[in-house]
Order: structure tokens, then C-alpha cells, then sequence
DNA sequence: CCGCGACGATACCGCTAGGTATGTCGCACG
DNA sequence: CGTGCGACATACCTAGCGGTATCGTCGCGG
């Protein structure tokens, strides 16, 4: 059911057309993580396709400029956490829902650490670039309708009496915080086995449904 | 009694020296606006001059480099929440405890959203700056004893019985994820009275307090 | 066997922006 | 009264990097 997420991208040709679809997520992925190590602005494409052990050309068959790849790289962030959270979100009690929402969440976070990474952190690199800024009001309603997703689980929670009575949309943004902030200091060593992987999304969780309920 | 945060700024001559504060502070400030609106990387020090109506010789004479201008950004964050936040830790309930210190510095993050918003978002840049690592890793020392306030008072609050019993240090890294979170969608509209911002505040200091109890 | 298009390499351009070298003006101070 | 220094302005240098134009090459369908 993620049709509504993804299909919106048509009008833009973000992509270059007729391209294999797994050599591009090579340069996607290699680009993340330039983009995660270096920050984006230092970032060079030189750099990404040396790390392919590549050059120029083969970035530039794929996409556009640097700031397309960007963008790719935040729609796929946003259509991963949309498809595999917004399912969570029938879960007939409401506690239930949001547990099970924000579990996923921050799996999905720790998983895929570069990418969630770049996408919060160069948020600003993206939304100045006047260019295409149609674009970039397409991810901020993504964005909007992701937390929408916990707005209305909140607001289904308080009417059941299960959470406390507050302005759901503001209550919503430091829940959204906790779990983003994952990005923020979560390290993948290599001892991390998943076992404390679970562990931390719990302790997260835990401390996300307390903060909201009654 | 923010002399330990303060004071060990001097092994690396950090700011230009014998250069007059005031001025200095002017050149931070229209720098922190700069790095807000485009982001550290593509703010230049042309555009920074430009908004003081001067020229790069300004900026060039009270910093040596465009790095160090956001160091001191970070070192001016760091000290202001320290400074403010550190007395409220000793309050006897923890509990309440908490509650004046979260509150404090959503408010702070709130009044001083560009120092606030620049310091969260440009810790990527910051910290890849090869050269003077040293000053980074004080940075780092000051960050971590300012999350130990949080950690002690959360310990305290559970050897009390008020809190639950987790790990202390990670569950104060979503605490703060909420607290921080705010400089990511807080805006500075006109109509923004100090009462819609005691608002806010309250409302995340709530779930926060709430996210630790029993 | 031919040509066409995906794939990729090489060479090159142009501009942006960090940094420096140097000059100028005014004020405190001996 | 000159002289040193803080507080800037001006001019200039230069490296890095995004982007383009062009040319090889290999595989595949007709």
C-alpha cells in the first residue's frame, strides 16, 4: 500500500530514465554513505565514485546532479518508513499501536543508520535549493503524512482514555524527536548484536508510550 | 560556577586575541543567522560580511578560519545551557528536578532558536574537521558532562523509586532527543507570544516526565 | 554483421568561496 | 608628535568541485 508514497514522483523525472535499477542503488548507497561521513556540502563526486572505484561519468549516468541524489536518498528513507509503519498503526488498542509504530521505527533507524542519518541531517542542504523546490514541497507533505500516522493514533488514544488529553500534533513532535534522535548518537559497532539492538528500541519505547499515556 | 566549562578554552587560541567582545559577539550572531538560513556549507563569509554591511576583513579580523566561527558557536551553546541548567539539578525531589531542567532548556532552545538550530545541525561539519580535532573532543567532554546531568538525576530519581528502573545513561539519550528535537520544527512566527512558547514548553516537559516514571 | 543504446572513462571548463597580503584610518600613549 | 596597534577595507590568489562534452566499448536484437 505504498502506492500513494511512491507514485508521486512521476511528474519530476528525479531519476535518469532507462537506467538499470541495481546500478543505481550502488551509486545511491555509496553516496550515502559519503554523505554520512563527510556531511554533504564535502561530500565531492569524486569522492563517491572512487569509493565505487569509478569515476564521475558512471554518477553522472545515473543522476542528474548531486542534489538529485540527495533527494533520492530522502525519498527512500521516507517511503521505507512509510510502508512499514503505516500498516502498525490498525493495532485495535491504541497503546498497542503506537508501541508497535515506534518499535519498527527506530529498527528501522538503527538498520539503516546512513541513510535515516543523511536524510535528517541535510534536511537544510535540501530545502535551499531554490531549484525544484517542487520537489521539495512533494517530500514535506510525505513528511506531514508520516506524522499523521502518530497525530491520529494520539488523537485515537485520548479518546479511548488510554492517553493523556493534550494538543496531539505538538505532543506528537518530541515523540517523533525521541525516536529520530536515534540517528543521532545510535553507532554501529561491530559487537552490536541485535539482541542490544531490541534492547535499545525497547528502552525507547518504553519511554515514548510512558510519556503519553495518562 | 560555569568556570569549569568556561575556562578550558585556553590551550588553543580559539578566537583571535586582544580583539574587542562586543564586535566579536557581532560577527557570531550574524554568522549563527547565516549558517541557519543556508546551512554551514553554503553560507560564505562574503554573505556574513554582507549582512553587517562590511567586508571579509571584518570577519577575517576576529576569526582565523570559518570553522572556528562555528566552534565558538558550539562553545557559546554549551556554556549558555551549562550554565543555566546545571543549578537546577539539585532540587530535592528528582522529579522535580527534571521537570525545571527540561523545561529550562526547551525554553532556552526556544529563545535562541538560530544559536540553537546551528549547534544541533552542524555537529557533522564540526566534527569532520580534521585539524584541530583537539578542540572537538573538548567539545565532546562538555557535551557528555552536560548529558551527566541528566543521567545523575535520572539515577537519583530511580534509587528514589520515582522513576523507572532502565538504564540510566540510555534512556537519557531520547529524553534529550525530545528536548533537542524542538530547534528542528519550532518556528519564530511574529505571533509567537512567550505564552504559546510556556505552552509548548510544558506540553514536552510533560511527555518527558512522563516518558521516566513509574 | 551491423548499429544502436546502455555503460562508463577522460578531459576540460568555470565559478565559487576560503584564505592571505597589504594598505588605511584613527586613537591611545609615551 | 610620531608610533604602534586595533579595526577594518581592498585586491588578489588558488584549489576544489559541480557539471558537460566527447569518445571508447560491449552486448543484443534484427
Amino acid at each position: 500500500m505504498t502506492k500513494t508514497v511512491q507514485d508521486n514522483r512521476q511528474p519530476v523525472t528525479r531519476v535518469r530514465p532507462g537506467r538499470n535499477e541495481e546500478g543505481r542503488l550502488e551509486i545511491l548507497t555509496a553516496a550515502t554513505t559519503s554523505f554520512m561521513q563527510l556531511g554533504y556540502a564535502r561530500a565531492s563526486i569524486d569522492e563517491i565514485a572512487d569509493r565505487l572505484g569509478a569515476t564521475k561519468g558512471r554518477v553522472y549516468h545515473y543522476y542528474r546532479s548531486k542534489a538529485d541524489i540527495l533527494m533520492d536518498i530522502h525519498r527512500h528513507v521516507l517511503d521505507m518508513m512509510y510502508a512499514e509503519v503505516e500498516p502498525l498503526a490498525d493495532a485495535e488498542n491504541a497503546a498497542d499501536a503506537l508501541r508497535d509504530m515506534a518499535y519498527r521505527h527506530v529498527m528501522i533507524v538503527m538498520k539503516n543508520l546512513a541513510f535515516t542519518r543523511v536524510a535528517l541531517l541535510s534536511t537544510t542542504d535540501l530545502f535551499m535549493n531554490e531549484k525544484q523546490s517542487d520537489f521539495v514541497g512533494e517530500i514535506g507533505k510525505v513528511r506531514r503524512a508520516y506524522e499523521d500516522l502518530f497525530v491520529t493514533v494520539l488523537e485515537r488514544g485520548m479518546r479511548q482514555g488510554e492517553f493523556r488529553e493534550t494538543r496531539a500534533r505538538l505532543l506528537a513532535k518530541p515523540l517523533l524527536g525521541s525516536l529520530n534522535w536515534t540517528t543521532m548518537w545510535y553507532v554501529d559497532r561491530d559487537g552490536t548484536t541485535p539482541e542490544t539492538r531490541a534492547e535499545i528500541a525497547e528502552i525507547v519505547v518504553d519511554y515514548v508510550v510512558g510519556g503519553v499515556r495518562k
